[in-house]
RNA sequence: GGCGAGGUAGCAAAGUGGUAAUGCACUGGUCUGCAAAACCGGUAUGCGCGGGUUCAAUUCCCGCCCUCGCCUCCA
């Protein structure tokens, strides 16, 4: 069955399959490491792994290269202000970032390049583009790329006559100082000269110390690791315009391939319906929902609980409804424990089985919620203590499928959660247990309604009880 | 202003030219001394608004309203 995923250049469905006929190359645009991501980055990376893990389940292996910027204004602005070298700050928020990402299970890309550790590629492939009249060095020692030598510029964007339309932007005003040396408002750096705020961060080139522009590093990393020509490219809405419009430029004018042939993009979470942004006081990180008490893999529950290009509404109540869910899964999971199947199948599950819709959903553009609501249907409809084994293993092993493929790990029980129940707590249940056996209904209705005051829940079978934090 | 995405039950969110998945919440039942948990049910005559096409539209077409994103470095 093979996947189908919307493509922004064409604005069409397309057939993912590997141009190489072997592995699907796929680059992310990776983040900034200059503070704690948060849950909007996680949306796409998110998005992006499910992705992978959808091909690679579909049989096709898949080369998949995620960069990290380490450098730009924000990272040296501050590096400064925290007083600490570039270096030393951008691996304490990289660190920080694969924390985050193996909470979420996130797989790890196969190559996750740095843009200051690739400076020789980025050097290399401007100085292709001078010598093929795509780019310029400007008095100041910065170069820019001439936009007005590519054609094709603003075909993913459809902005193609943006010059004509910049007087209509509302930020047309704020033309950059530090880039009047441009020849035209549209031309953007790829080498930018050094200048007194940025420290000690700069680098040699041929036009003097500087560091590179943003855009370039993909492009040259891209190129590094997956060649001329590759399959996906992926990022977020935002990038759209104009960091990916302008790798496009610079990879397509500096070789001669076709760059991605399939652009991936996810679109932006939205929290209490509006844009997340620190001056609301909205911006959630994983660390500020792991201190209220939610976990990773419902927060993962959530981002992925819609379709990556809808605007998703991220809010607590989402997160309860994701626990909820989860909790379902697991219970279902146990009961075909108890039926005989093992805690996981033995060997990765290669097949839906009775999920063979929701495997089918999921592969029409990754279609997630419409996946989970399958995957729910067939929950609803399967008895697990009547099933044959045999059945019972099918089942298991398709209901496993499915979760790995969306990346998801199932929580424990909550009613096998072990708690320490305190000595006190204890003494309450055992005496309420004691007067509900003596039918002393009113002592043993207060003894509850005091260890519920306590934050502890009791849940009776015939011949013993349970005692369950709240 | 330009380009793009979206408006479906209390919340979230799929989907389809023939009468609305799923999760949460709510609610009825079974069970229980009563609860909780578990299990079995119920819950949108309706899919932003107004027209049109059609035997039939939430689904196609036209117009309008609203929300969100991008328009030079934000996933």
């Amino acid at each position: 069955m093979p996947l189908t995923l919307h493509d922004t250049l064409s604005r069409q469905p397309k057939t993912i399959l590997p141009m190489d006929g072997q592995t699907l190359r796929f680059y992310c645009c990776g983040p900034t490491v200059y503070g704690p991501a948060h849950i909007g980055n996680f949306r796409t990376f998110v998005a992006q792994d499910v992705f992978r893990r959808v091909v690679e389940k579909g049989g096709t292996p898949t080369r998949h290269i995620r960069n990290l910027t380490d450098v730009d204004d924000k990272t040296i602005r501050d590096s400064q202000k925290a007083g600490k070298s570039l270096s030393e700050f951008t691996r304490f928020w990289t660190e920080k970032f694969h924390a985050d990402c193996l909470s979420l299970n996130l797989l790890a890309p196969h190559v996750e390049p740095s843009a200051v550790a690739h400076l020789p590629h980025q050097i290399r492939m401007i100085e292709t583009l001078i010598e093929r009249g795509h780019a310029y060095a400007a008095a100041d020692g910065s170069v820019y790329f001439k936009v007005a030598s590519y054609a094709d510029y603003g075909r993913l964007s459809h902005l193609e006559d943006r010059e004509l339309k910049l007087g209509a932007s509302s930020s047309a005003g704020a033309v950059d100082h530090d880039e009047y040396e441009k020849d035209s408002l549209a031309d953007f750096a790829l080498w930018k000269a050094r200048r007194p705020d940025d420290g000690p961060n700069y680098w040699p080139s041929p036009w003097g110390e500087g560091r590179p522009g943003w855009h370039l590093e993909c492009s040259a990393m891209a190129l590094e690791y997956l060649g001329e020509d590759f399959d996906v490219h992926s990022g977020g809405i935002d990038l759209i315009f104009p960091h990916h419009e302008n790798e496009i430029a610079q990879s397509c004018c500096s070789t001669h391939g076709h760059f991605a042939r399939h652009w991936f993009h996810v679109t932006h979470l939205m929290v209490d319906g509006g844009k997340m942004s620190k001056s609301l006081g909205n911006l959630y990180t994983l660390a500020d929902l792991e201190k209220r008490g939610y976990s990773a893999a419902e927060v993962r529950y959530v981002l992925i609980s819609g379709h990556y290009r809808a605007p998703l509404n991220f809010t607590f109540h989402s997160l309860d409804a994701a626990r909820q869910a989860l909790q379902k899964l697991a219970k279902f999971d146990k009961a075909l424990q108890e039926r005989g199947c093992p805690a996981l199948p033995a060997t990765q599950s290669l097949s839906p089985g009775p999920f063979a819709e929701a495997w089918q959903v999921l592969n029409d553009d990754l279609n997630v919620p419409g996946a989970l609501g399958a995957i729910f249907a067939t929950l609803n409809k399967t008895k697990p203590a009547s099933l044959s084994l045999d059945e019972a293993l099918a089942v298991h092993s398709g209901l496993h499928f499915m979760l790995e493929s969306l990346g998801l790990k199932l929580p424990v029980p909550s009613q096998d959660l072990a708690t320490d129940v305190p000595a006190e707590i204890a003494d309450l249940a055992e005496r309420r247990w004691q007067a509900k056996n003596a039918k002393d209904w009113p002592t043993a209705d207060s003894l509850r309604k005091e260890l519920e005051s306590l934050g502890w829940l009791i849940k009776d079978s015939k011949d013993s009880y349970q005692i369950l934090p709240k």
